[in-house]
DNA sequence: CTGAAAGCGCTAACAA
DNA sequence: TTGTTAGCGCTTTCAG
């Protein structure tokens, strides 16, 4: 059925039923008539229609590098929150950490399909450069810092520095680094420089064979503590970029009798669930996800109300989250 | 800029152009021309427009009750995978478990949004059922069975049978319980169901004092835990519906000097990566999560090929895990 | 294989 | 406030 058939079966005409399903200009006893047409009809307008007029199409695009994370999904949930108290709906592509999907998905929102954009990468290029100032859309960066577009995200850079600090204060001497890619810059890069400034202000030097850059994983964790366990210099502490890998570290530590915190105290960043029950608790530092997940819906929504162009960045801040991994006297 | 703005900067006829984008009936000097006039301007047809005539979106809405969670994050990874590949978005609604937000998605999706429904539901009442029959797309229901729709479903049942039979034939005389709300058909009555089933068959009756009902999460499993183990009778073996509530219930284990496996044998159901690093590693059942998204969406992507009513049932079985949790010699 | 033209269902400008 | 009507951008007959 459509908005003509309905008008008639109503008993009004075309543009009151538009008008009852958009801003209301309308009296009350038509207002009635289409309510009960409503009842015995079931009749919904066609929402593609609408968008071809209103180009409103009341949707956001998210794109994201993968779903099964703790860290993305809460991001996640804290978009759909904002955004659906505002009766937009989530237009959600899972690149799989694939390259070519993040560009392509990008290209499929400067189509007409989306009133917004939200990205979350961990990477990025000048082809998203290229393609993000191309957006015709208002579009907003999760979890990175990227010059020249709307971004939030955390302080990976402190978030490093005081969990590495909080080790080197405990008396720990040899500090070891377990990252990611460097060209994710906050999870890979700020962490390690936050990293590497508690160590030199520590008076202390990075050794770079206690140094490692894994992938996003337990299993990856767990082969560079191996490879970084079986050479000479034996750390006291350990930084690792995310919970995962610190969990798949410490699992060697237990399969290989390095005690926690005695041996070596642990910490890391991203304070999942997981880390809690660890067999020795974890030390981490709590990003604020799902907030950074709303902000950055605000920020969406605000940009596409204004339409202004004027980009902000905003830095959520962290809390250390101490456990026994970091325990010792 | 629109189809025939396009049209005359490519040259050629407005269908000429409809048809590059779709079918394809079109002679190859045109194709040239268009590819040409595309580079240039970065035309792009728009969806809306598209849809209003062919009643195609080219999106499948995915329901769902929470996305921070590892199984649905899994199913939904799936869903995509499979979707993906043939050129479906996904318009995600996340119902944070309110009832009411599951079935305005679902009227929502009643108008023409969509061209096919995937729903992960956990509790089905009669307006579901209702809801679902009016539906106007195929539908399809993933993680538990629901008579008279599509489904794929997990043998939760057996999932649980296993799992318990497990620990009582290492001798285990007391087993105790801790699931969920048995009106959720699949994780809470079925895995309900096969515990008790296993029970009765060593011969052995369940304890009502030894049997709780918790949330999904690793607290609620925490209090329950507490709860059951204040009594006098005390259970030799635990079986959990989740991986989360035995993580709780082990951690309240750990801190009051329960010891696992010896005192207390433990399983779970769902082979979370969180129950391999637990400070006991946890024996737990796995279900393909993953392969239930890929065959829901496989089941979808058939139901609106051929348009059929037919609905089919798609069980998938599990692998039992055992790790330290239930190691008792 | 092609182009002209008639809609798809709706919104919004306009005249009343 | 209301109803009429001209499009929104595209697909899809239909006649060539």
């Amino acid at each position: 059925m459509n908005i003509s058939e309905f008008a008639e079966i109503a008993g009004v005409s075309v543009s009151a039923v538009s008008r009852y399903f958009n801003n209301g200009y309308l009296a009350d006893d038509k207002r009635a008539l289409i309510e009960a047409a409503l009842e015995k009809t079931g009749y919904m307008p066609s929402y593609s229609a609408r968008t071809v007029r209103s180009k409103v199409t009341k949707l956001v695009g998210v794109i994201l590098p993968k779903l099964s994370s703790e860290s993305i999904s809460r991001v996640t949930e804290g978009i759909g929150e904002v955004l659906g108290e505002e009766g937009f709906e989530l237009l959600l592509v899972n690149t799989a950490n694939d390259y070519n999907r993040e560009i392509s998905s990008l290209e499929l929102f400067r189509q007409n399909r989306v009133d917004g954009v939200i990205l979350l990468a961990s990477v990025f290029t000048d082809l998203h450069r290229s393609l993000l100032s191309k957006m015709r859309v208002p579009t907003v960066i999760v979890g990175q810092q990227f010059k020249g577009f709307n971004c939030v995200c955390h302080n990976d850079f402190g978030a490093a520095y005081s969990m590495t600090k909080l080790m080197l204060d405990k008396g720990a001497k040899h500090p070891a680094f377990i990252g990611v890619n460097p060209d994710d810059i906050a999870a890979g890069r700020d962490r390690r420089l936050g990293f590497e400034k508690a160590v030199t202000e520590a008076g202390l030097s990075v050794d770079p064979k206690l140094c490692a850059i894994a992938k996003f994983s337990m299993d990856s964790g767990y082969d560079k503590a191996k490879r970084m366990f079986s050479g000479r210099k034996r750390p006291d502490c350990l930084f690792c970029a995310t919970d995962s890998i610190a969990s798949g570290a410490m699992l060697y530590c237990r399969e290989n009798g390095i005690t926690i915190p005695d041996d070596l105290m642990v910490g890391a960043v991203g304070d999942s669930r997981m880390g809690r029950v660890l067999y020795v608790p974890l030390s981490s530092v709590h990003l604020h996800y799902k907030t950074a997940g709303r902000e950055g819906a605000n920020m969406l929504l605000s940009a596409m109300k204004s339409g202004s162009d004027v980009h902000r960045v905003m830095q959520l801040e962290y809390d250390i989250i101490e456990r026994e991994s970091t325990n010792r006297v």
